[in-house]
DNA sequence: AGCAGGATTACCATTGAGTGGGAATCCGGA
DNA sequence: TCCGGATTCCCACTCAATGGTAATCCTGCT
């Protein structure tokens, strides 16, 4: 599907350019845009021209182009996440005021967790965490949460490929993870002390939607020497509820309901 | 420049299909998106199709499509706006738990403000500011401390184009406003009571960038009638004192250093 | 079940937008 | 002034994109 020799569609060469940047190079010339992404130069020149003119990209003084202020408001106003990302912000500051270290809001996208909100003290801890960020499923504790509360199919998808042992005390089992899994969603939070980094550890516990789904996990990142878990279960849960609520979710009715049937 | 009859380029098509997506419409089915967009039936779904394979779109259960999570991802990691608004964000916080009505922060994007952060206590005060929402210049403090803060050919454009009169304290003279605004860059901030709204007031003050430029504006609205402008004032300059320092700004320094030339 | 009306997919002839190599031009630094 | 890279201009080729029309799939209604 596509015009070009190499067989992409414009939207792929699209995507190529927007995946040229990146937290390291938020801007570049063209030139380097077309060494980049591997097109070829009069094409970049001339899908670059397009964008410009949509104001998808923006050309600053210099010469250099970078995302364009568009791109952002468009995606701003028709995403669903912002509904999420809205409702938990204020429950998030509550949470970082009285665990201080780093609270994070993360959802699931193709078998990895998307971090799409982060707060952070300035210099706290060892949290490679970053917005827009990914990370395995395993071995996070928002990845636990998710996947706990995920259909069973998509958790055996998981579960049965080679999963990345990152410290010593990341789970990699499928039979041992299983029953992590099982009581993760009876106990509805998940600790895990240093999975992916042996100094720091994780606490997540679910934002339910609606529909009584879990929509995205609540965590805070906290050094593992003062991982005071039974403390801060509660703060967590009790921000995750208010956050819940406020995207319309009504408790657990709908869960009892089904279960009279 | 397009395959199109109409004459248009799939860049642009691929825009006028995400803007078919905003706050009140966040997901719709094929058929609709087409209609809503005036493109030709199959083309609409050929290109959706493309879409979806590069996940900018979705599908969902009922077969209705939304902005996909790629497309917040790659807005997000290479979007320069991200810098103000995490570095705004605790300050903002900060703020909003002083002034307890509504937090704004905004950016100038051809001839609007752009709204690109909001922090807002539940239920409070008539303020039509949105994430991701556009306002005029001439008729918010956010618009104006921007302005202020403009080169002067710019600020010439904007004056000699018809404003629109909101309200009763709206200015629109070109002559007035310049007066304002030579004053609004002498004192530091902007306090417009009711130029939008007539019930509320908002107050703007400056951040600035690390070559000392405004990047944005960070405001607040509150009622009217309790607009106590004099003790709000240096909350809000030290917070965007806060926030520019965060962003590499350094003082006055370069200000200072020019003039002694 | 059968039917109406819309959404979605399949088909296909047509064509001009997109393509990309090459050369000319425009920079900024040595 | 010269040089190397970035950028723009030129242009013939061609296949991806186009957009009708028609078939098929749903879904709710009678």
């Amino acid at each position: 599907m596509a015009n070009s020799a190499s067989g992409e569609s414009i939207i792929g060469r699209f995507v190529k350019i927007v995946s040229a940047f990146d937290n390291r190079h938020k801007s570049m010339s063209v030139a380097e845009l077309g060494r980049r992404t591997g097109l070829p130069v009069t094409t970049t020149y001339r899908l670059v021209n397009d964008l410009l003119l949509e104001r998808l990209l923006e050309r600053e003084p210099g010469g250099d182009v970078h995302i364009g202020t568009r791109m952002w408001e468009l995606v701003s106003r028709g995403s669903k996440m912002l509904g999420v990302r809205e409702a938990a912000l204020p429950f998030m500051e509550d949470v970082q005021a009285v665990v201080q270290h780093s609270t994070t809001l993360g959802i699931l996208d193709s078998d990895e967790v998307l971090y799409i909100e982060r707060i952070g003290s300035a210099g706290t801890i060892v949290d490679i965490t970053k917005i827009a960020g990914r990370l395995p499923v395993h071995a996070t504790s928002s990845g636990l949460v998710l996947l706990a509360n995920s259909p069973a199919a998509y958790q055996e998808i998981i579960l049965s490929r080679p999963l990345t042992k990152y410290t010593e005390t990341t789970l990699t089992d499928p039979a041992v993870l299983r029953r992590h899994l099982a009581e993760i969603r009876q106990r509805g939070f998940a600790a895990m002390p240093g999975v992916i980094v042996p100094e720091s550890s994780g606490i997540a516990v679910p934002v339910f939607g609606p529909d009584n789904t879990v929509v995205a996990a609540l965590s805070v990142v906290v050094p593992r020497n003062e991982d005071n878990t039974a403390a801060r279960v509660p703060v967590l849960m009790a921000a995750a509820r208010g956050i819940s609520r406020a995207l319309g979710w009504r408790g657990e009715l709908k869960g009892a309901l089904r279960q009279s049937h």
